[in-house]
DNA sequence: CTGAAAGCGCTAACAA
DNA sequence: TTGTTAGCGCTTTCAG
């Protein structure tokens, strides 16, 4: 049923029937005879046309790089529920780590079809700057902080440095550390700078063998972590960028006979599950995944309506989680 | 920038920039015009005004109950895989547990917005079947087995049936299950009754006490099995619904000194990261949920195409992996 | 406050 | 193969 045959059949003309779902420049008595036909047929207004007029879609594109990663769902289980509570839905891409898909998304959404977009980046390359930048819709990053653009980000850096100087000040001499590319300049770049901060000023020196790159998974962490600790000469306590990677770490001292704590500390960021519920569990820097996904919502909710084109960047603190991993005994 | 004014710059008629867009039914002189004019301006036809002519919006709503759930992402993961894959979005509706919020998203696609709808349902009342039965889109419930709809599922009473014969097989005598509530027919009633069917075809008994309903995370797991072996009476394996349940149990047993396996066999459905890297690696039923979910979506695709109005169960099969929770030592 | 009528950006039927 | 023209279902003037 369309509007024309739905306002016959209630009485009323087109135009009130409209302005009843919009402004509501009404009588009572249309409103009523509106409310009830509406009671009788079911009838609701369709959105594509209304869209095609005044030109919004009340959907907003979220563009993630995978979705099998407790971070990732968290941010999105934020993002939902606070764009829900405003009305709005979320047309989700999943770029199965394809930068090519990221781009042609945020060109996807660049004209029509959302009325902004949240982007969960990982690397960012020259492409995307030229892309975001030609943007017709409010863009907000979540999970980076990229100059120039709405951002919602964490202390990366401080919660790497915070862990890190958490074991040495446990009397570990010995650091290592097992991070991600750092082309990604949150979970990489940061991370690495806040341990090469927390080492420079205990005054310590780390060997190039004891700090390795690894790739996301567990798997990735077990396999560096028996490359690393294979030598002659160990650390004593292994920094790691996410709670995959030293879960993986852990499972390889378990094998090898290597007491966590005793002879090896282990602390990572992330307070993941996984981390929460192992042998040993992990000391780790929560981040506040749920929050960040709400906040970028709202950043960009507000960036909707407001339409000043001022960027801004949101910087979420840690929370350290002390565990056995540790511990000192 | 509109079809007009860009027909205008490009030099030809917007007949031939929409069939451009559309069919292709076009010249080449006239489709290299285009394509000059496209890299110039960056033109692309809005959605919206398409949409409300020819009424397809090349996006499928996804209802989800949550997301924190590793299960639910890999189905979702595999949706988006199938969906794009074909050229359509995915509009994700979180519905936080509501039932409420089900069936409004449900009532909001029935009529526009969207092509089609997969449900990732988990309780189905008299309220869902009549709402379901006045859709006017296609709907593919995922998870689920609910008669006269589209269904993608899993073999779960046979995989709580083949889990818990596995621990009988091998000696024990007291089998006992942390299940979830029957309201939910697949992780729910089925594994029971696939535990029951294996419990009484060994002609053995299971006390009231050896039964206990959980919550889906792993706290109530740990609550249930602790309420369950505080006793005198212990059983010698259990069978959990979910694998989170499972780790709260396996918890528990640590704190309590009870030796897994030897002294309490475990079993789980579901083969997560969790159950993989746990203290004692869990014995598991694989269930493959991200091929859940690209059927469910290559189902309604087909749905969307041909327009038979048959409904068609789809059943998955589980895979049994064995791992330390139930080694004979 | 109301209804008629014009128009949103696009697609599709039509005649050429 | 093409351009003209008439819609799609809705919103928004504009007189009244």
């Amino acid at each position: 049923m369309n509007i024309s045959e739905f306002a016959v059949y209630a009485g009323v003309s087109k135009s009130a029937v409209s302005r009843y779902f919009n402004d509501g420049y009404l009588s009572d008595d249309k409103r009523e005879l509106i409310e009830k036909a509406i009671a009788e047929t079911g009838y609701s207004p369709g959105i594509s046309a209304r869209t095609s007029k005044n030109r919004v879609t009340k959907l907003v594109g979220v563009i993630i790089p995978k979705l099998s990663s407790e971070s990732i769902s968290r941010v999105v289980e934020g993002i939902s529920e606070a764009l829900s509570a405003e009305g709005y839905e979320l047309l989700l891409v999943n770029t199965f780590n394809d930068c090519r898909k990221e781009i042609s998304s945020l060109e996807l959404f660049r004209n029509n079809r959302v009325d902004g977009v949240i982007l969960l980046g990982t690397v960012f390359t020259d492409l995307h700057l030229s892309v975001l930048g030609k943007m017709h819709v409010p863009v907000v990053i979540a999970g980076q902080n990229v100059k120039g653009f709405n951002c919602v980000c964490h202390n990366d850096e401080g919660a790497a440095y915070a862990l890190t100087k958490l074991m040495l000040e446990k009397g570990r001499k010995k650091p290592a550390m097992i991070g991600v590319t750092k082309d990604d300049r949150s979970a990489g770049l940061s991370r690495w700078n806040g341990f090469r901060r927390a080492v420079d000023e205990a005054g310590l020196d780390v060997p190039a063998r004891f700090m390795e790159t690894s790739r996301f998974d567990m798997d990735s962490g077990y396999e560096k972590a028996k490359f690393m600790l294979s030598g002659g000469h160990l650390p004593d306590c292994i920094f790691c960028a996410t709670d995959s990677i030293a879960m993986g770490a852990l499972l390889y001292c378990r094998e090898a006979g290597i007491d966590v704590p005793k002879d090896m500390m282990i602390a990572s960021v992330g307070d993941s599950k996984l981390g929460r519920a192992a042998f040993i569990p992990l000391t780790t820097a929560h981040l506040h995944y749920k929050t960040e996904g709400r906040d970028a919502a709202e950043m960009l909710l507000m960036a909707l309506k407001r339409s000043d084109t001022v960027a801004r960047t949101l910087e979420l603190d840690y929370e350290i989680i002390e565990r056995l991993s540790t511990e000192t005994v």
